[in-house]
DNA sequence: ACGCAAATTGACAGCGCTGTCATTCCTGCC
DNA sequence: GGCAGGAATGACAGCGCTGTCAATTTGCGT
C-alpha cells in the first residue's frame, strides 16, 4: 500500500502536521526534528500525493507553458524551451503542462480561462510570440496568475529571461563589416515578433555605425521559414547590384538563402557570406557550417521557469534575467570577394 | 467563489452523488435527471476540481507522453505527435504531461518509477524509439499502467497506431521504378529504429519485385539528420556508377541529398530524382518540392491517445489502428535522364 | 390492487493532505 | 526561581469529490 504522510509521522514520532511542515520547508521546526523526519521520509520512500496536497493546500504545484503553434517560431526552438522549463519544474517538484494557444483564434481568452478554471496552474511560462499579447497579460493579472516570459518584447517588471538580441545582431553584422562587406542584406522575420524587430534594429545600428546608409532593396521580408529564406534570397540575387553578404534573422531562413545561392551558382562563402541567428542543430550540419548567434533556448526556458518558481515560493521575487549570447563564427562567412 | 458539485446538486435538486454520476457518465440515472443536472452544470459553468476527483476516485485523469529526446527523431515529429495527443486528452477532459526519458541512461527505469509514483498517470503514450524498449514495457505492466504506442515495432496486442511504412516505402520506390529508374539508392535511418527497418524492407521488396538484385553500394547508412543525408549523398555521388534516384528514409536526409546534389552540380530532378518520407513542412518549402510519403504524425498521436483513453474508460478496449498513407508526388522526381 | 425485483437516488464516510488555532516547550531576564 | 514571550508542536476540521451501501421509487406480473 501507499506510504502516507501519517505513516511517516508515526515513524518519526511526530504529528502529521510537523511532517507537512518539513515537506513544505516551513519555518519553526528544530533541526533535529527536521532531520528525523527527512530520514523517515527517505527510509520509507515517501511520495506526497499531489492531489491531496493540492486539494488541501489550494495550490496545484502546476506550471503551464503557453505557446502559439500557429505563428510557430520553429518547433525545435519550442521543444528546447519546453525541455528547459520541464527541467526546472522537475527540480522544484512542480509538474508542467503544455498548452498551445492560437493568438489569432477568436476564443483565445476563453481557452485561457478554461485552462485556468480547469487546471488552476500556480503560474505560467509565456513563450514568443505570445509574451506580449496584451489581452493575455491582462487576463492573467485579473485572474491573479503569475507568469514569466521567455524573450518578452516589453521589459517592464516582467519576470523571465532575455538575451540582448539587438546587440547580438549588431555584433554579427559587425563581423561581416570586419570582413570587408559593405553590401550586406538582411532577411527580416515575421513582422510583429520581437525577435524580428531587435535583429533588424541591430542590423541597422551596425550599418549606421559603419557610416553606411540603408539601401531598402537590401532589407527583405521573410517569415522565419526555410522557404521564405529561399524566396527572399532569390529577390536579392536578382538585384542589379547583388549583396556580398546576407544576414538572415534566423537559421532556417539562412539555410534557405544558402540553398538559393546554390541555384544561382553562388559559392558560399567564396561568392557570398551568409549568417543566421539561433544556432539550431541544423546550422552545424550545413556545409559550410553556418555562422550564427548562439541562443541557448533550453537554458532560457529553464531560467524563465526558475524565476517564476522563485516568485511562487516567495524566495526572493524573481526577476528578468539577461543572459549573454555568443557568436559562432563558422564556415559560411569569409572576406568579401 | 468556486462553484462546487454540491452547489450544482442544490440547483438541480438532487444529491451530490447524482451529480457525480452525471459527471462521470455512469449508468442508472434517468434521462430527465441527467438533463436537469447537465443544465445546472452548464448554467453555473461548473468545473470539477481535478485534485478532488483524483483524490476521492483514485485516478488521476492524467496521461503521460514519454519520448526520448536523445535519440530524437526530429523535434517536429515529436511536436506534432504531442499536439495530437494533447488534442485527444483535451477532448476527453484528461490532462497530459510530457516526459523526456533517455533510453541510454542507466536510470531510465528509476525515472519511470518516479514518474509513476509521483504523478500516478492513468496511462502513458509511447513514441518512437521507445515503443519497444522491453524493460520499459515490462515495468509498465508490473505497475499496471496501461499504455498505447505510436508506430510500435512489435504488433502484438499493443494498443496504438501504425502506418504500413513498408508498403509505403515500397510504393514510393515503385514510383521511381515507374519513372524508369533502375539505379535507385537508399539512405537508411538510425539502425534500430523501426522506421529504418520498414523503409529499408520496403525498398528491398520493390527492387526485388522489379527483378533488380541489390547493389550494396547503393544502400548507405544515415542517421535521420540533414547532415547525415549530405554525407550519404556525397558517398553515393562519388561512385563510379552513380544512382539516378535516391530514396532517403526521411525528409531531413532527403533535403541533405538535394543539398549535396547542388554541390556536385546535379540538377534535381533533371539529373537526379530524390524522395523522402514523412512529409514534413520542410518538404513543401524546398525547391523543387520533395516527393515523399505523407505520415500524419499529429493524427497518429491523436489516435494513439484515443485508443488509450477508450481502454481506460472501458468503452471498448482500444486497439492497434492502422492508418493509410498517401504518396505526395512533387517536383523532386522525374523520368530517368 | 399487491408484491417483488430492478432501477434510481441518497446518506455518509473518507481519500491524504494543510490551515487554523490551541498547546507545550523553551529561552532570557528580572 | 518565576514569568513573559516567542518558538515548536499538535489537534482537528475540512478541501471537493467518489465509493459503499442503504433507502426509495418504479415497473411489471398476477
Amino acid at each position: 500500500m501507499r506510504v502516507r504522510l501519517e505513516d511517516v509521522a508515526r515513524a518519526a514520532n511526530v504529528s502529521p502536521k510537523t511532517v507537512s511542515r518539513v515537506l513544505n520547508d516551513e519555518a519553526n521546526v528544530t533541526d533535529a526534528t527536521r532531520q528525523r523526519v527527512r530520514a523517515a521520509m527517505e527510509a520509507m520512500d515517501y511520495r506526497p500525493h499531489p492531489s491531496a496536497r493540492s486539494l488541501a493546500g489550494n495550490r496545484s504545484f502546476l506550471v503551464a507553458m503557453l505557446y502559439d503553434n500557429n505563428d510557430n517560431p520553429s518547433s525545435t526552438y519550442l521543444a528546447e524551451i519546453q525541455d528547459g522549463v520541464l527541467e526546472a519544474c522537475d527540480a522544484h517538484r512542480y509538474s508542467m503542462m503544455v498548452r498551445p494557444l492560437r493568438m489569432r483564434d477568436g476564443d483565445f481568452i476563453r481557452r485561457l480561462d478554461a485552462l485556468i478554471s480547469d487546471h488552476h496552474p500556480d503560474g505560467v511560462v509565456l513563450t514568443p510570440p505570445i509574451t506580449d499579447y496584451a489581452p493575455l497579460l491582462k487576463r492573467l493579472r485579473e485572474r491573479n496568475v503569475p507568469y514569466a516570459s521567455v524573450s518578452p518584447l516589453r521589459r517592464g517588471k516582467t519576470l523571465g529571461v532575455t538575451m540582448d538580441e539587438q546587440r547580438a545582431a549588431r555584433a554579427i553584422v559587425e563581423h561581416l563589416l570586419g570582413l570587408g562587406h559593405r553590401r550586406i542584406a538582411h532577411v527580416v522575420g515575421i513582422a510583429d515578433h520581437g525577435a524580428s524587430r531587435w535583429r533588424l534594429a541591430g542590423y541597422r545600428e551596425a550599418m549606421a555605425a559603419a557610416g553606411l546608409s540603408e539601401d531598402p532593396a537590401l532589407v527583405v521580408q521573410g517569415a522565419f521559414t526555410f522557404g521564405s529564406g529561399v524566396e527572399a534570397a532569390r529577390q536579392l540575387f536578382s538585384l542589379a547590384e547583388r549583396p556580398t553578404a546576407v544576414f538572415a534573422a534566423n537559421d532556417d531562413m539562412a539555410t534557405g538563402v544558402m540553398w538559393a545561392a546554390g541555384e544561382y551558382g553562388l559559392k558560399v562563402p567564396h561568392d557570398l557570406s551568409v549568417c543566421g541567428f539561433d544556432d539550431t542543430p541544423l546550422s552545424r550540419q550545413l556545409w559550410p557550417a553556418l555562422t550564427t548567434v548562439q541562443q541557448p533556448s533550453r537554458e532560457m526556458g529553464k531560467i524563465a521557469a526558475e524565476q517564476l518558481l522563485s516568485a511562487l515560493r516567495g524566495h526572493g521575487t524573481g526577476r528578468l534575467v539577461q543572459i549573454p549570447f555568443s557568436l559562432q563564427i563558422r564556415g559560411s562567412t569569409a572576406t568579401v570577394p
